[in-house]
RNA sequence: GGGCGCGUAGCUCAGUUGGUUAGAGCACCUCGUUUACACCGAGGGGGUCCGCGGUUCGAAUCCGUGCGCGCCCACCA
């Protein structure tokens, strides 16, 4: 810590600052080796570096620039729920790579960071870190002040709160969580503009939820339905297809006896839900089915329950399927949905939106029974268990004969066969979901498949072939977006019902709140045209209870950032935004759902360039998750190998590319950044008169420079960081400190000797030739800390701090950032160098000098009395301009080059070699 | 069952429109090293480019096919 201190203060780190200042400038300002830092503190410089970028205002979008001069990020909000992932990491530094680049040439950005707290995760986290569970009924509770719940409160049932304290809860906890964010986003050197923050929650976001609505509202494009919806018996809540997935499940196929109403004949149904059997409506097989063909148009009679059903056949059944014939519930799948709507069957809804099995009477409709007393009967088993229960009890009783409809004895048939097969969950569930009829608000998105790809068409994805899953997605969609949830933390459906005079609600006469009143909150808030003691009462109104979909938000957020609807201007310079980076696993929800909305409201793209990140698998190459544990948290990884290692890891991985898990590239990273430490105090301490470039190999050196930049900027042209950072290191490494820099060493130093050496005379050639190095080593610098600058913020800017900010003009002075990205204007003095060879022929020749004395098993070091080195006679010519600084590199003090006509181009031979005493070691 | 991506050194990955002897880093082996850097330097070993077939003067690259891995969708009685 004691080194780094010194760096506090800027004059340390340019001791000939104040010296150059007022007059021509004929010396290069050189900095003091001594007063840089030895070594790179990492949390020294990222916390000091982050508060100079805060402070210095150079990541603030400028509303006052043209459109054409900006560049729009849809920055993904986070869900702030405890604690950040690797992953996270990984693709925000994939955005923020892009972000630096396009600063760099000039872009003004617009880079938001908002927090996507509300929604279901952040009410699961206040149930699980307060243990209380929201009961609307439950009366408010002034000032409640809530405390994590210790492990004893734990083992109680949780404590019920009312809807309002639950959200209190839902704010204080999400406080919490976006501020332990938020300083990991610092840390890592994210460039956003802070003062362009937003909650997903928020007053503002609300509104414009609401906003979003109204509109759909008026277009016609939304709708109330009471259909079946897949339902989570846990949350308690309806589910959109697109937070829906499979997890294979163990299974049984139970095979189920049943009988043909008055027919001594019998047919045995497979099934893997035996609970479902009170709620079976109909059964049906193929029409071509020998088997069952007889029975077509004949009703089927249940065991236990003697309900008689419709048997009718169904090109959809599969005759290889189980026994080819089966049993049609309200509602075990979609397709039972299909064929109840087609055929016209009763709805029998015994599971409870509880996920337990509802009272029901068997002598009573829609319920129907041949013997309803032993249906009731057997009911009563069942009816109050969950389903798991039910399953259990049910194929117990069918076990027995009593139960049978036909008297063969008992209807369950030999033993269940157990299978493995995929059921739906809600992502974030836990059992497997139900399909229950409710009442839910829909958006229509089937009806336009095809605007919706036209649109999907209009981007440019990134990699290209992440187009092909979001249109595989939209071809396939199959329902309607369901966008009301039966939850608590988030913004309210802004609608009411009127009641009739027997206080029943007119769903078809929803009042919609106008855009004035916005956010409102139904619950609370009265709608035009009543008074609020209306509330509840016959001919008076009641509120939705529902919030919406956390997507109909978040799918806002291009939106909310312009300010849509509050602010024409602001929305025509924020909007369609130009980047939206994101994971390809919310390409069906995220990105499909931001460009419904953009398309619904002002058919437009919501952006023109979709950048997808992929996944970190772990080690196994399994997708780490925290269901399976393997999940890396990053900061201690930071603290270990600093920002910029993190950075560079996460910038190594190309787009859109699921990558393992190695801390082997952290290592490398680190390195890097010492290797860029070492170097740039190295360079930045030569001194030398200020003179052109003019130098053969510096020429060269610099052709090759020029050469990268091209290559670097048209792969970031293409959100091709990864090859722009890998060529940039690639040359780094390999042109720059382990060729060029040895090279060009000891002329650099030849004009520091000459003011040490006072009484030695140097030629104004000498000096000449000198400033030459020394311009082209920091040129080569500069170019390089600019070029690396996106990946790694935080040592680039330390380096240019040291010299190159006092140097420079305008925002370069302020930070590297802010800097222009190198280009023409860097190489416009520097002439072509003679031989486009020179480089590499300087490289090869002390290559062929080190490969000698590695042999000899001497140092690299090691002076050289005498030299024989062979090669082309075209070689030996090119050899001659840059001959100087390769024996001066290699201590040769005495040579003489030879022409070998066998050897290639670039070959170069040591005929022989003679190495001067090894020096005395002094003491 | 359909779609997308992937399969290259022990590991993580590059390999542009087909073109010398297939690359990098890490790891490994040998040697060296204190005037930028041991968070270093030089040198070295290591590959049936998943298998098979085809197109071609020439294939890691193009075509076909099989196998394996990941993801998405459909089915899921």
């Amino acid at each position: 810590m004691s080194e780094s201190r010194k760096t506090d203060d800027p004059q340390m780190r340019t001791p000939e600052r104040t010296e150059a200042q007022g007059e021509a400038q004929t010396r290069v300002r050189s900095v003091d080796p001594t007063a840089l830092p030895k070594h790179f503190e990492a949390l020294e410089v990222e916390t000091r570096w982050d508060k100079v970028w805060q402070d210095s205002g150079i990541y603030h979008y400028d509303p006052s620039r043209p459109r054409e001069e900006t560049f729009v990020v849809d920055t993904p909000p986070p869900t702030a729920s405890g604690s950040l992932h690797i992953g996270h990491v990984f693709s925000y530094t994939h955005a923020d790579v892009v972000v630096r680049y396009r600063r760099m040439m000039g872009m003004n950005i617009f880079y938001p960071m908002g927090w996507d707290d509300n929604g279901l995760p952040t009410e699961r986290r206040v149930q699980n870190y307060y243990h209380v569970r929201c009961d609307p009924n439950t009366p408010y509770e002034e000032g409640l002040k809530l405390e994590q719940a210790s492990s004893k409160v734990r083992k109680k049932p949780a404590r019920l709160i009312s809807r309002p304290n639950f959200i209190e809860a839902c704010f204080d906890l999400i406080k919490e969580d976006e501020e332990a964010f938020s300083e990991t986003w610092h840390r890592l050197g994210l460039s956003v503009d802070w003062r362009q923050q937003y909650q997903t929650i928020d007053a503002n976001s609300r509104r414009m939820a609401q906003r979003s609505f109204l509109d759909l509202w008026k277009k016609k494009e939304v709708y109330t339905s009471d259909a079946p919806t897949m339902w989570d018996v846990d949350f308690q809540c309806a589910i959109a297809q697109a937070e829906v997935e499979d997890r294979e499940t163990p299974g049984a196929f139970h095979k189920i006896e049943f009988a043909v109403e008055g027919e001594a004949a019998s047919f045995v149904i497979a099934t893997t839900r035996p609970e479902l059997l009170p709620a079976c409506v109909g059964v049906t097989a193929h029409p071509e089915d020998e088997r069952y063909k007889p029975f077509f148009g004949k009703r089927a009679v249940t065991p236990l329950f003697r309900a008689p059903v419709p048997i009718f056949p169904s090109e959809v059944a599969d005759p290889e399927k189980g026994t080819g014939i089966l049993m049609v519930c309200t509602f075990g799948d979609q397709t039972d949905v299909q064929w109840w709507r087609n055929e016209g069957l009763e709805l029998r809804q015994v599971v409870g939106f509880n996920g337990r099995l509802r009272s029901v009477d068997f002598s009573e409709a829609p319920y129907e029974s041949l013997d309803a007393e032993k249906a009731n009967e057997a009911y009563g088993e069942l009816a109050g268990k969950n389903l798991k229960q039910a399953r259990a009890k049910i194929v117990e009783m069918l076990g027995d004969p009593a139960g049978s409809a036909t008297g063969n004895g008992a209807p369950l048939q030999g033993e269940p066969e157990a299978i493995s097969h995929a059921v739906k969950f809600f992502e974030k569930g836990d059992r497997p979901l139900e399909l229950l009829p409710t009442r839910q608000w829909f958006c229509r998105l089937l009806d336009k498949k095809e605007q919706m790809l036209a649109k999907g068409e209009q981007i440019e994805w990134h990699p290209p072939h992440m187009w092909a899953r979001y249109r595989d997605w939209t071809e396939n969609l199959s329902l309607d977006w369901c966008l009301s949830r039966q939850r608590f933390f988030g913004v309210p459906i802004p609608v009411w019902y009127p009641l009739d005079a027997e206080g029943e609600r007119d769903f078809d006469h929803p009042i919609v709140a106008d855009l004035a009143s916005m956010p409102v909150d139904p619950t609370t808030d009265t709608p035009p045209g009543y008074e609020e003691e209306q509330r509840g009462q016959p001919s008076g109104f009641v509120g939705d209870t529902d919030i919406f979909d956390t997507w109909f938000t978040s799918s806002l957020t291009p939106q909310i950032s312009s300010h849509w609807g509050e602010d024409d201007d602001r929305h025509a310079s924020l909007f369609p935004a130009d980047m939206r980076p994101q994971g390809h696993d919310i390409i069906r929800t995220w990105a499909f759902y931001t460009i419904a909305k953009a398309m619904l409201h002002e058919d437009e793209v919501p952006w023109k360039n979709a950048m997808i990140s992929g996944w970190i698998l772990d080690p196994d190459r399994k997708k780490m998750s925290k269901s399976k544990g393997n999940v890396t948290t990053p900061l201690p990884l930071i603290e270990k190998y600093s920002a910029d290692a993190a950075r560079y890891w996460a910038a190594s991985a190309r787009l859109g590319t699921d990558t393992a898990f190695d801390e082997n590239v952290w290592k490398v990273g680190k390195r890097l950044v010492t290797k860029m430490l070492n170097a740039g105090k190295f360079v930045l301490s030569q001194t030398g008169e200020v003179v052109p470039i003019t130098a053969e190999l510096d020429r060269a050196f610099v052709a090759k420079l020029k050469a990268l930049v091209a290559s670097a900027t048209a792969n970031h042209e293409v959100f091709q960081y990864a090859n722009a950072l890998q060529e940039t290191e690639s040359f780094f490494w390999t042109h720059f400190t382990d060729t060029y820099l040895e090279l060009a060493k000891s002329r650099a130093r030849a004009y520091a000797d000459a003011e040490a050496n006072p009484d030695q005379s140097f030629s104004a050639e000498e000096v000449a030739l000198s400033g030459s190095a020394v311009a082209s080593l920091r040129l080569g610098l500069s170019v390089l800390v600019r070029l690396f600058a996106p990946v790694l913020p935080y040592i680039t800017d330390e380096v240019w701090s040291w010299s190159f900010a006092a140097e420079s003009e305008g925002n370069a002075a302020k930070s590297v950032h802010v800097a222009a990205w190198p280009g023409e204007a860097d190489f416009a003095s520097v002439p072509e160098p003679a031989h486009e060879a020179s480089f590499d022929i300087a490289v090869a020749a002390l290559g062929a000098i080190n490969k000698a004395k590695a042999d000899a098993e001497v140092s690299m070091g090691r002076e050289v009395n005498s030299l024989v080195l062979a090669g082309a006679a075209d070689s030996l010519a090119v050899l001659e301009g840059v001959a100087e600084d390769v024996l001066g590199a290699a201590r040769v003090s005495a040579h003489r080059f030879e022409e070998k006509a066998s050897l290639g181009a670039s070959e170069f031979e040591v005929v022989s070699i003679e190495f001067a005493d090894k020096p005395e070691r002094s003491a």
